[in-house]
RNA sequence: CGGGACGUGGCGCAGUUUGGUAGCGCGCAGCGUUCGGGACGCUGAGGUCGCGGGUUCAAGUCCCGCCGUCCCGACCA
């Protein structure tokens, strides 16, 4: 490729509305432009990137068995209601309406979609198993979309569907998948870790992240210092402490604490810390009321609780609700609950005694509420948002919280979608079963965001060989020059001969730009052809990693760079 | 959706406080000089000041409404 004919308007400023490196650095570059919200056009050097990435993942797709198809973007809502994700993703759906007043969604996923078309070829247990994938845009309006390709509300996903006749074949496809994206991630030279993670909207049991760390991350993950235990905020479960000595306690006190509904006026006013009062937080529960109690200083992990009550929505109270159910807003206590309440508490609660907490009358707490005399727990649960400093479950080592960008995340979904489908194979026994099915995503465009991430200095992107738009830049540093021209053209010539992939910056423009444009867009490896080198008979090289420079003779310029190209990261 | 900020040539910004000729840098076009880390001179093109309404002799500037974009939060791959 010739620069002074690729399209690739780089920016020499930092663009106003770009705030994280990744998203400041592909519009600056001319990977990528915004058109709206976190909707981007892919300029020819992202779409080269992107492709790289799609063709690491085809490969690894098609060794691990899985065939690729393409889906509609553009699909009937009717399969999600029948599911229930239409009402469970709500508002992260796009949605219209077609001429005739039929609804429509724009695909998020596509599991109505993968799922119907297998059934539908009625197939026998011998055409088992079987894993279906595609390459497609997916869309979802985000509240928020931000930092550029890290959360847009378009993005490339590749979204793959394994079909098993049992629980042991989904869970060996499942492996199978697992095996394939760390090679995925490996090739891609993304700095990762794999954790066990939330389901989310996506639902069913085992789930694993494959996550980018990096800085902007919005991911939150605990790793034990020890290095055994690793896990997203949102499942990690820490250590429960040890539980109370057993011994005297104090007796329940009745106090005055007016105009304190808050844990934080509480501890002022009585002068105790809050780890040493209890929080007693309501949710409602399909109907149902639940209290949960934790320490007054930790907070409670709601998608914990959710995945206790799954399928059945759980919801914080709203200001209606403690009026309709009896209870007093900011003075809720475990004492005297009724008998249809839930009372659910974290592990921690074990480890106090003497508890401050709600007198469930306003403006009153009480001090040394104990369990059982004072109140009931009905289970101990893992409930509280993990957070820095927490113990290891493993080890009982302390844990540390990482940030990462999500980059793949895979499931094992057993009948979750099959059963309520419909969608069933013939057995050997001659009986209709529902699937055994595992879904594995992974974020295509997000990967090129989060390897910008981990690829960048303050000069621009620094791109690992296997993502890098092109592999070798051939700078001609005087353009007037006819020797200058011819050597830079030979070598230019001779590298993609030789099957590198290069481009040659012959532009019409001053030698400092193209200097900067290399660094800025992040070729591996930079060849400079230019009068100075050339009266000593040599090239200049530079590997834009490290910045290490170099010179090689004229005659060995395409294997010397050659040779730095496969030192590349 | 709650809080905050911004919207002025292609890009980055000033001008808005105190209403009165729309500016700067970069980029772009032409000519000349330059030519190894974003050169220089001269000439030139390019703006319904986000949109709509209002106040005023007069609105980029004041008032009202809307739209868009970004940041924080809630939420989420």
């Amino acid at each position: 490729m010739r620069l002074s004919q690729l399209f690739a308007p780089t920016l020499r400023e930092d663009p106003a509305e770009a705030d994280v490196a990744s998203h400041r650095l592909l519009l600056r570059a001319a990977f990528i432009r915004q058109v709206a919200a976190g909707v981007y056009t892919t300029l020819p050097l992202g779409l080269r990137t992107m492709r790289k990435i799609e063709a690491i993942v085809r490969e690894e797709m098609d060794a691990a068995g899985a065939q690729e198809i393409r889906m509609p973007i553009l699909l009937p809502a009717e399969p999600w209601k029948t599911t229930g994700r239409f009402d469970l993703y709500g508002e992260l759906l796009f949605k219209l309406v077609d001429r005739h007043g039929r609804e429509m969604i724009l695909g998020p996923t596509q599991e109505e979609v993968v799922t119907p078309l297998v059934a539908g070829e009625q197939p026998s247990y011998r055409d088992l198993p079987l894993n279906l994938y595609q390459i497609e845009w997916k869309y979802r309006d985000e509240f928020r979309p931000r930092f550029g390709l890290l959360r847009g509300r378009e993005f490339l996903m590749k979204d793959a569907y394994s079909f098993d006749r049992d629980e042991e074949g989904m869970v060996r496809s499942y492996q199978v998948m697992y095996d394939a994206y760390r090679r995925v991630f490996d090739r891609c030279g993304l700095r990762y870790v794999i954790v066990e993670a939330d389901p989310g909207q996506i639902g069913g049991g085992v789930n694993h992240e494959f996550m980018a760390r990096a800085e902007v991350g919005e991911d939150l993950f605990v790793e034990c210092e020890r290095g055994d235990y690793l896990a997203d905020t949102e499942a990690a479960r820490p250590m429960p402490p040890e539980p109370a000595a057993p011994g005297e306690r104090a007796a329940l006190e009745v106090l005055d604490t007016p105009d304190t509904p808050t844990i934080e006026g509480l501890t002022r006013l009585l002068g105790v810390p809050a780890s040493r009062t209890l929080k007693c937080i309501l949710f409602d529960a399909g109907g149902r009321t639940v209290a949960v109690l934790v320490p007054g200083d930790r907070e409670v992990a709601v998608p914990k609780l959710e995945r206790l009550f799954f399928p059945t929505p759980v919801r914080p109270f709203e200001d209606a609700d403690f009026a309709e159910r009896g209870f007093v807003k900011g003075y809720v206590g475990p004492q005297g609950m009724p008998e249809d309440v839930l009372i659910l508490a974290d592990h921690s609660v074990r480890a106090g005694a003497d508890w401050v907490t709600g007198a469930n009358e306003p403006d009153r707490h009480v001090r040394g509420a104990n369990t059982p005399r004072d109140f009931r727990v009905d289970r101990y649960e893992d409930l509280v948002e993990i957070r820095e400093g927490d113990r290891c479950p493993r080890c009982g080592g302390t844990l540390r919280i990482g940030r990462s960008i999500v980059v793949g995340h895979i499931y094992q979904l057993h009948t979750k979608y099959s059963e309520p489908l419909k969608a069933t194979f013939i057995d050997e026994d001659g009986i209709a079963k529902p699937f055994q099915m595992g879904c594995y995503g992974i974020g295509i465009s997000r990967i090129m965001a989060a390897a910008a991430e981990q690829y960048h200095d303050e000069a621009g992107l620094a791109w690992p060989r296997a993502l890098a738009p092109f592999e070798i830049v051939v700078l001609i540093a005087n353009r007037d020059d006819e020797r200058v021209v011819t050597e830079a053209e030979r070598i230019y010539r001779e590298l993609l001969d030789r099957g590198a992939e290069a481009v040659i910056d012959d532009r019409a423009v001053a030698a400092g730009v193209k200097f900067t444009d290399a660094d800025l867009i992040g070729y591996p490896v930079q060849v400079v052809v230019g009068r100075r080198g050339l009266e000593a008979g040599e090239v200049d090289l530079k590997l834009r990693a490290t910045g290490e420079r170099s010179r090689a003779p004229l005659p060995d310029a395409v294997s010397v760079a050659l040779d730095l190209l496969s030192r590349a990261p």
